[in-house]
DNA sequence: CCCTAGATTTACT
DNA sequence: GTAAATCTAGGGC
């Protein structure tokens, strides 16, 4: 399996969140390893997406979504929440970035185990804010690159998953009527 | 099982 | 000042 080069990433953001889906996201700490496969996206982007942070203009906090693609957008929301993007845009739009909702334990899941709190397999990760809590993820990995073997990066999938759902975008007031909430379902 | 409320920082309508 | 790309606990059914 190899590392997902940037050329993933300079594709439209809708098309970059279908992708991702059965990847896997892998976290390195110390010399333990977490990872995980994605099964749920959101696709956020600049100038036609009103419920994208990077809709206005840019701001501290969403720079890096006009940064080079392939970068992690990390944001912290409602008081203690974190939330992991990665960013992903054509050469079309000036921002963007995907969304990752949850993704199913594979290793490391003894260490996810220990940062969330819980040992429900079940509800480790599969939401944005677990996810992120359970992988270790948080500010400090703002703009960090995940094309490169560090901390963080994401990895070919060579899972085959069935059909993608699409849906509408999760914790949003704008644009509910775009369907750019994507998932594959698990057996 | 479903629904409600509370936590608590950041960014800007 | 207030709303936010959320989660959890607790009480009612």
């Amino acid at each position: 399996m190899t590392i997902l080069p940037r050329t993933f990433y300079s594709r439209d953001t809708i098309t970059v969140a279908k992708s991702l889906l059965g990847k896997k996201i892998v976290r390195k700490i110390g010399k333990k390893e977490i990872s995980g496969i994605i099964i749920e996206t959101e696709a956020y982007r600049h100038s036609d997406d009103p419920a994208s942070h990077a809709f206005r203009k840019i701001t501290e906090r969403n720079k890096v979504m006009f940064d080079e693609v392939g970068k992690a957008y990390v944001y912290f929301t409602y008081g203690m929440h974190y939330c992991f993007n990665v960013v992903a845009r054509n050469s079309k739009f000036q921002a963007g970035a995907v969304l990752i909702r949850a993704i199913i334990p594979e290793k490391g899941i003894e260490i996810m185990e220990e940062n969330r709190g819980i040992t429900d397999r079940k509800k480790l990760a599969n939401g944005p804010a677990k996810l992120t809590q359970a992988l270790g993820i948080t500010k400090e990995h703002y703009g960090i690159d995940l094309t490169t073997d560090s901390k963080l990066f994401i990895m070919d999938g060579v899972k085959k998953h069935g059909e993608i759902i699409a849906s509408p975008r999760i914790g949003i007031k704008n644009a509910t009527d775009r369907l750019w909430n994507f998932k594959i379902s698990v057996k």
